[in-house]
DNA sequence: ATACGTTTCAAACGTTTGTTTCGGGGGGCT
DNA sequence: AGCCCCCCGAAACAAACGTTTGAAACGTAT
């Protein structure tokens, strides 16, 4: 993580510190030294500190999207045989490629999106929806052929309360699991926390329609 | 909302924009010339930013918990009946007890909470535990026997994950509504959306066990 | 009317913020 | 060499922030 040059290193701190305290909480100057830079350097490298948490995003989303992409043309060229759980666990498996060695990126990937959604009164929504919603709507394409039962409308709800579930569970994971090893005397893996997870929105998705 | 006293005056407006622009990006100048109240006064009546944060919080989960605990003494002097349904409208329920006259402010309540449990990690999550966790205990109880094939930490984390999916849902309902509007060219009530989301968490909460 | 505790007000405080400036190298090119 | 372009570094900048101050205004009980 100390090796690549100025931007990367500031990208690496910054998301780190991004993930843990917030985007206004987080000053260029704790980005700055913690990368061992100098602080001038991210608003000549990068415009602004906007743009930083621009620049944040995308190293990530373009991880994501690629290997999403990349499984969902595959999942199309064998058709008949997508299943909504299938289909969660492609999501699963392109989390994972943001990780990038450092198994921990997927935890802070989790967190950065849940500050972003809920800061979506901004700039960021729109550029998510501009860069990447054509593989959003490939996805929702595919999830509605896995469950013909469900109007595509119904299938659009569904996956943004699914995202919701996702980011929140995933981006409070530790003290999520300390609670249910305080309460329970359990202490579950990630892997059997996204199992779980997988299964609730399976079912949510699956679920009767409404009665309206 | 500009009848009430400084303290009152200085709540209602900084609940509004909180919820607009999150915790940070608003300043106590804002909040005090919407309120029409000299800057000092937060300081003079709460402490600081932090202690009004908090106020906000305490003046909506006050009336949260209070509503879902007097319905949840209902249903438990009659039992047998409950339903993961009926558990989920009392949530409902419980959430428009804040709207205190304006409807408008369950859509505050939720991104409000929202902002907090994506900004704050875990720490407010303590806070609520500590100061209503024993509703919140009460809810989960009730829970488990209305699901008495799923075990009681299983019915835990469904409830987590359920509560990411109502919060983030809720508190960008009006995007999601716009986006929903274009893309299918229906416009949904509240009411509407809120009645796919408790399809859907009932799914969810009653879904297949994971393999493991 | 006087005295008292509470509330409001304008003004200033000290910090911290993002951003800018300007000078100085380092390497490739003509 | 000289020139150019890119990058780095220390310092300074103005603006905005939360908080504090001390005095004025208020209602109320003595």
């Amino acid at each position: 993580m100390a090796q690549a040059g100025t931007v990367g290193r500031i990208l690496d701190s910054a998301e780190v510190l991004f993930a843990d305290k917030g985007f206004a909480e987080t000053s260029l100057r704790a980005i700055t030294s913690k990368a061992g830079v100098n602080l001038a350097a991210v608003n000549y490298h990068f415009g602004s500190k906007e743009a930083l948490i621009q620049a944040v995003f995308e190293r990530f989303l373009n991880l994501f999207c690629a290997r999403l992409d990349g499984l969902l043309a595959e999942l199309e060229r064998k058709p008949g045989s997508v299943t909504v759980e299938r289909l969660l666990a492609t999501l699963s498996q392109s989390a994972a490629a943001v990780q990038r060695g450092d198994p921990q990126r997927v935890a802070i990937f989790f967190r950065l999106s849940g500050l972003a959604y809920s800061q979506a009164q901004g700039h960021l929504r729109l550029f998510f929806r501009e860069h990447y919603g054509e593989v959003f709507r490939r996805f929702l394409r595919q999830l509605a052929v896995a469950v013909p039962d469900v109007p595509p409308m119904e299938v659009f709800w569904r996956v943004h309360f699914a995202l919701g579930a996702t980011i929140f569970a995933l981006s409070g994971m530790d003290s999520l699991r300390a609670i249910c090893r305080s309460d329970f005397g359990v202490t579950l893996s990630a892997q059997q926390v996204n199992d779980r997870l997988l299964s609730f929105l399976a079912g949510g998705i699956r679920a009767a329609l409404p009665a309206s």
